[in-house]
DNA sequence: CGGGATCCTTCTTGATACTG
DNA sequence: CAGTATCAAGAAGGATCCCG
């Protein structure tokens, strides 16, 4: 059983903010989720959907979200080896934010001529 | 007007989250963002918000997330200096995105003992 | 197949001092 | 008050080779 990393200290109330977010960031963490929130995939099967990630990138932050309760890694012993990764109970709660940020990245993707507008000023 | 920078190529579907993700990283946007919601702020009023955050720090997460074109500057001319960070129309978008941070962090800032388990084997 | 080990480069962050 | 400039440290990420 991996050891559970804490990102916790009591700071200010917009820290959980930042806790989240610590958990998810490292450029293919997010993406991972995302995969991973349709079923169970082997090693290679995550590799393939991220195409320009290196095998050390990928061990790594397989490795990083496993500490951190989001992921599981089960380890069938054949041969040749197999791996798959399935989301925990942590890591599928995690499902409103993953979709949360797709929804903005694919209505924000390209910005608005005005959106870059101050709030106040935009009437 | 400053420039927006685009992370967006075009590539798998998870990349939606990512493009979104990379926005709101670095160590102090997501409360940043979240402190903004609740209104305009000056720049000290977001250090002391923050605390343990450096001018320098403080000063480049704002000025990438203008380019980002999420939170606009306003300079006042007066002595001493005065100077005003809001969330842009396309900053305060996010606003769902942050909540999803912000409630998820409150529920799992502490681990269940169970929650690392795999959801195929939780039953 | 799914890694581990090593080396190297770049990006990020911090500390400190100075300024209009 | 709200920065800028500079230096230095560390973390993140990439390339390559080896292994059971």
């Amino acid at each position: 059983m991996p050891r559970i990393r804490h990102h916790q200290g009591n700071c200010s109330p917009g820290c959980a903010v930042e806790a989240t977010l610590r958990l998810i960031d490292g450029k293919w963490k997010g993406v991972i989720l995302y995969h991973l929130l349709e079923g169970t995939l082997r090693f290679n099967a995550i590799r393939r959907r991220l195409a320009s990630v290196t095998q050390r990138m990928l061990t790594n932050q397989l490795r990083e979200m496993e500490a951190d309760g989001l992921i599981a890694r089960t380890v069938y012993a054949e041969v040749p080896p197999k791996v798959e990764y399935s989301l925990t109970v942590r890591g599928r709660s995690l499902e409103p934010v993953i979709h949360a940020l797709k929804v903005w990245g694919d209505l924000h993707a390209e910005l608005h001529p005005d959106a870059a507008r101050p709030v106040e000023t935009a009437a």
